[in-house]
DNA sequence: CTGTTAGCGCTTTCAA
DNA sequence: TTGAAAGCGCTAACAG
C-alpha cells in the first residue's frame, strides 16, 4: 500500500518491457493504439504516477526555479512571487521559495541550496549589491543556470533584468510635486548602493534642477524602509532652518511614518507639506488620508520575469539572450499630495 | 566547463572508486582519516558539489515540501508561509509554493503534482471544504506523505492541524463589543462551511446569548472578504427597521467596506456603531481610524506548523501522530471599538 | 512496433 | 578500510 507501482510493475503485469510502458505514457509515436491503450488502463487501474524525481536525474532538469527574496511577507515580494506562481505552474515548474532577511550569508548558502537541488533557474531580487562577487555565485554563471533578476537587480553583462524605470519614477513624482507648488521637495532615499534607491534619487535631482530649483544635500535623508524611520527623518527635516514644502518618499512606510510626524506637528497635510510614497503598498489606498504612491505592478512583473525565464530555458541554440526589460511606473495621485485649490 | 564534476570523476583521478568518495564525503566512520581528507581536498579542488536529484531519487526523500494556500498575496498567507519557510530552511528542506485561487480543481491538480514531484510534506489551508473526498486526495494518505492543515482546517482523523481557536475569537470579539455598550451586534461572516468561519459565528452567537441578548437572523450577514462585500452588507443592515449598534465583520476588508460606508453615512464610530474586523492586516493599525481586529500570529502558526510536520517525518516508529494544535487569539482593541466615554 | 541495454549520480549491502 | 555490484525509476539509442 506504502509502495508505489512504477513502469516495471505494469510492464510486467502486461507482459511487456518497461520501455514500451514508457512510450505508451509518453504518447510516443512509435506505439500501436492497441498497447497504449492497454497501458494507459491498467495504469489507471494500477494507480500508476509518473516519479518526476527519477525523470528529473535522467533528464537533468528538475522542472523546479528558485525565487529568492528579502522577504516574503511583503506585499511587494508576495505579489511578484504571485504573477511567477501563476506563469510558471501553467508551464509545468514548481517555485521554490526562499528568504534572505538581507543577509548576505543566507543568501549565498540559498543560491548554494538551489544549485545543489539541481533548479532549472533563479528568478531574485538581491538583497546584497555585491552578492554576485562571490564565488559560491558564481557556480550559477558556470552550471548555466538562467539567472533573471527582478527589481533589486545587479548590473551584470547577459544576466536579464526585469525592473520598473525607478529613475521614470522619481523624475515623474518630483515633477508633480513642484507642479502641486512646491519648491522646497526633501526626499527619503534607501541604500544608495542599490540601484532601485540610487536611480529614483537620480530622477528626484534631475526633476528639481530642470525645474531651476537648487540641488539641496541637507533634504535627501537616507533611510530604511520603516515607519520609525520615516517619523525621525521628518524630525530632523522640521529642525532645519529651512524645511521643505514636500516630499519624496522612496518607501510607503516611511511616508507613513513622515505623515504621522507631520500630523503629530500640527502640520497640514498636502498643503502645508505634499507627500508621496513608493510602492502602492495597500494601506496607502485605504488611509482617510491616502497616500499618493507609485504603483511597480508587481504581479506583472513577476509575471514578466517568468516569462523571461521560459525563454531563456527554451532557448536551445547557444546565442546568449540577454532581456532587460523595463516597465513604466505608474504615478498614483491621491490625498497626500493633492492640494484642493489647484485647478489644472 | 558546464559539465559538473561527479564523484566518478574525483574517484577516477584519485584512483580509488565512487563508492570510497561517498563514504568519506558523508563522512562514514568507515574509512581512514588520509583517504577521507584526500576526497575532501580534490572535492573542493574540483568544484565537486553534489547532486541532490540523486540523493532524492536512491532514497525516496526530495527535501521538498509543498505548501499549498488560496493566494500568496495576502498578508496572512505570506506571513505564514515567512514562518515555515525559516523553520524548514533550517532544517534542510525547501519550500515549494503551490496557490489555488479558490479553485477546486486548481487545488487537486496542486496536490497532484506536488505528490509526483515526490514531496516529503504537504501544508496546506484548504480552498474547497470537500477537496478531501476527492479521489486524487486521497493518494497523498495512501503514499503516507505528511499532511498538515494550518488555519483552513477539514476534520480529519489522523490529520494534524495548527489552527486558532476561532470560538474563543468569536467570542471575545461580541463581548468585548457588550462591554462598550453595544446592544444589538450584527456579524459579517464568511461561507459557514468552512471551520473557521463557523467557529467565529458560533462563538459571536454563544457570546450574545450569555449576556442575555437574543440572536437575531437578519444580523447575520454571509459575505466575501472583500471591502466591497463590507460596503453592501452595511447598506443592508442600515436598512433594516433595528439596525445594529456593533459589527463583528470575520475579514478586516469587509470592516473597512463597512467603516467606508458607515461614515458615507455620516454615522460615527465608534459611539453610534462600534466595529472589529478579523486578521490584523496592516492596514487596520495604519488608518487614521485604526480598526480593532484579532490577530491570528501567523509567522508563530507558520513556525509550528513547519514544526509538527518535522516531528511527523523524524517518527520512525508506526505510531501515528495526530497533533491539533490550537492557537490563543488576541483580541487588539483599537479606535473603531473603543468609546472614549467608557471608563473600565 | 517492441525489446535490449545503458545510464542519469548517488548510496549501500556484501565481499574481500 | 576499500572494492564490486546492484538499484532508485525513468528514458533513449540501437537493434530487431
Amino acid at each position: 500500500m506504502g509502495k508505489k507501482t512504477t513502469i516495471y510493475d505494469i510492464a510486467k503485469k502486461l507482459e511487456i518491457t518497461a520501455a514500451t510502458v514508457s512510450r505508451a505514457l509518453n504518447n510516443s509515436p512509435k506505439i500501436s493504439k492497441k498497447t497504449r491503450e492497454l497501458v494507459l488502463e491498467t495504469a489507471k487501474e494500477m494507480n500508476y504516477e509518473q516519479n518526476k524525481l527519477a525523470l528529473a536525474l535522467k533528464s537533468g532538469k528538475s522542472n523546479n526555479v528558485g525565487v529568492i527574496v528579502p522577504r516574503i511577507d511583503s506585499n511587494f515580494f508576495a505579489s511578484v512571487i504571485r504573477g511567477i506562481e501563476e506563469e510558471l505552474f501553467a508551464n509545468g515548474y514548481h517555485v521554490i521559495i526562499c528568504q534572505t532577511h538581507n543577509d548576505e550569508n543566507i543568501e549565498i548558502e540559498n543560491i548554494n541550496t538551489l544549485l545543489n537541488a539541481q533548479v532549472d533557474g533563479v528568478l531574485m531580487s538581491i538583497s546584497n549589491v555585491d552578492v554576485y562577487k562571490n564565488k559560491s555565485f558564481n557556480r550559477i554563471f558556470k552550471k548555466q543556470v538562467p539567472l533573471i533578476f527582478f527589481d533589486r537587480k545587479a548590473n551584470i553583462e547577459g544576466v536579464s533584468s526585469v525592473t520598473i524605470n525607478d529613475f521614470e519614477a522619481g523624475y515623474k513624482v518630483t515633477k508633480h510635486l513642484i507642479e502641486q507648488g512646491c519648491k522646497k521637495i526633501a526626499h527619503l532615499s534607501g541604500n544608495i548602493l542599490l540601484e532601485i534607491f540610487n536611480n529614483r534619487f537620480l530622477g528626484y535631482k534631475q526633476a528639481i534642477e530642470d525645474e531651476g530649483i537648487e540641488f539641496n544635500e541637507d533634504y535627501v535623508i537616507r533611510i530604511n524602509s520603516t515607519v520609525e524611520d520615516g517619523r525621525n527623518a521628518v524630525k530632523k527635516l522640521l529642525s532645519l532652518k529651512n524645511p521643505p514644502d514636500g516630499i519624496f518618499s522612496s518607501s510607503d512606510y516611511a511616508a507613513l511614518g513622515a505623515i504621522q510626524e507631520l500630523k503629530a506637528n500640527n502640520i497640514k497635510i498636502p498643503d502645508d507639506i505634499s507627500i508621496v510614497g513608493f510602492a502602492n503598498e495597500p494601506f496607502t489606498k485605504f488611509m482617510e488620508l491616502s497616500i499618493s504612491t507609485v504603483d511597480q505592478s508587481p504581479v506583472e512583473m513577476g509575471k514578466i520575469a517568468a516569462n523571461v525565464f521560459l525563454e531563456q530555458v527554451n532557448n536551445t541554440d547557444k546565442s546568449k539572450i540577454e532581456k532587460k526589460v523595463v516597465l513604466t511606473p505608474e504615478l498614483l495621485i491621491r490625498k497626500s499630495s493633492l492640494k484642493k485649490d489647484i485647478t489644472k
